[in-house]
DNA sequence: ATCCGCAAGTGGTCTGACCACGCTGTATAT
DNA sequence: ATATACAGCGTGGTCAGACCACTTGCGGAT
């Protein structure tokens, strides 16, 4: 039963085959994964090692777990890690800063991004849902920018450490729309100097 | 948010008590911590539980476990984190570009944070350090240079994601001295254009 | 003094049990 | 016939105890 040469833990074993068996299965954000037992079962290790890789699965933002009721599927929002993050790596004010910082770094280079590929249609399009709308968030408005990007870790990141800065409650400004129009159009000139001042405007950088 | 959420998970507070207790004992890296049998006994809870929180620890990089010998504070460096991350989020193709490309933005954010800096002395003693070394690999250039920016946050981030991408086997390109040396130089001139420009010659990007 | 082997301690895993909760089908009341 | 209440079942959450695999260190044999 126990072959040698597997020193390795089940648990990281299990996390592979789930992610396998979502694969196979063709599974979506939503639908519901086999229970612990019946992946205790099929998988012939102990109830407690399929536990611990559905933490680990968990604490990726991967899956959710709703007692009663099932594991599921989710569209991979950080929620856990944001939890323990903030236990651990929360600890002074410049950690606060390093956020923040951070969280503008990436704004900045997702902006670098979409100049680039100077897809004015895009662009166009998303200036013309912006002013449709009444009011825009800061965080709807830099959600849809890091979407745009279309780079799907730098959008993950973004995500996980834009909602971590949230569940602090310090204060959320929100910008005024001309704001947003301004970078908008920064961008379809085509200046970088230009879209990266009209940014710093609008975080309240200057 | 501190409200009373009964329904919260035991192992989510366990892992709070957990980093309690290694602040209040002022454990340091390399330090042991408890016997998952005590920790259970202490804390009152099952010991599954407490594997459940050590695992969550764990994956945060910040603990590690050896077999026979106990559970040992680390120096917070991504490690089993790599291993999920490599599990899950490399499907396709698509994913190893986004995780160069992400790498490299930060890169380049480092690069722009020392120029705004303006940190002539920091950049010239860093200078001399590469140019009496022999060989040095992208991954120590980097690293430093991450390092000098002072934003830990992003130093993590980085690290993470540097050693996912060393762990693909894809062929480690290394640069040449002088490439260094054109970057620490073009950070000591103080343009941003040309230290974008030597960065992308020392990364092959052009 | 050196070496070896065994006991103790630790993480790794499994099993079985019980609880808390959500859902659903059925029996009951209207 | 319809609406409501409830009990049973399946699920995740937690606990306790048992082995196993491995490391270390102590004590006895040489």
């Amino acid at each position: 039963m126990n072959s040698e040469a597997v020193s390795k833990k089940i648990y990281i074993e299990i996390v592979k085959k789930i992610r396998k068996m979502i694969d196979e299965d063709g599974l979506k954000p939503g639908d519901k994964i086999p229970s612990e037992r019946e992946l205790s079962e099929r998988l012939q290790v102990g109830r407690s090692s399929v536990r611990e890789a559905l933490r680990a699965i968990e604490l990726l933002g991967l899956i959710e777990t709703r007692r009663g009721e099932g594991t599921f599927l989710r569209d991979a929002r950080g929620n856990q890690m944001v939890q323990l993050l903030s236990t651990f790596i929360l600890q002074d004010q410049k950690a606060v800063k390093d956020l923040k910082d951070t969280i503008q770094f990436i704004e900045m280079d997702c902006l670098r991004v979409i100049l680039q590929r100077n897809n004015d249609e895009g662009i166009h399009h998303y200036r013309q849902t912006v002013e449709m709308l009444d009011d825009v968030s800061d965080d709807e408005f830099f959600l849809k920018m890091v979407e745009l990007t279309d780079n799907h870790l730098l959008y993950r990141i973004w995500v996980v450490l834009n909602d971590f800065y949230r569940s602090l409650d310090l204060k959320k400004e929100t910008s005024s729309k001309p704001a947003y129009l301004a970078v908008l159009d920064a961008l379809m000139n085509g200046e970088e100097k230009e879209v990266i001042e009209k940014y710093k405007k609008l975080r309240k950088l200057l």
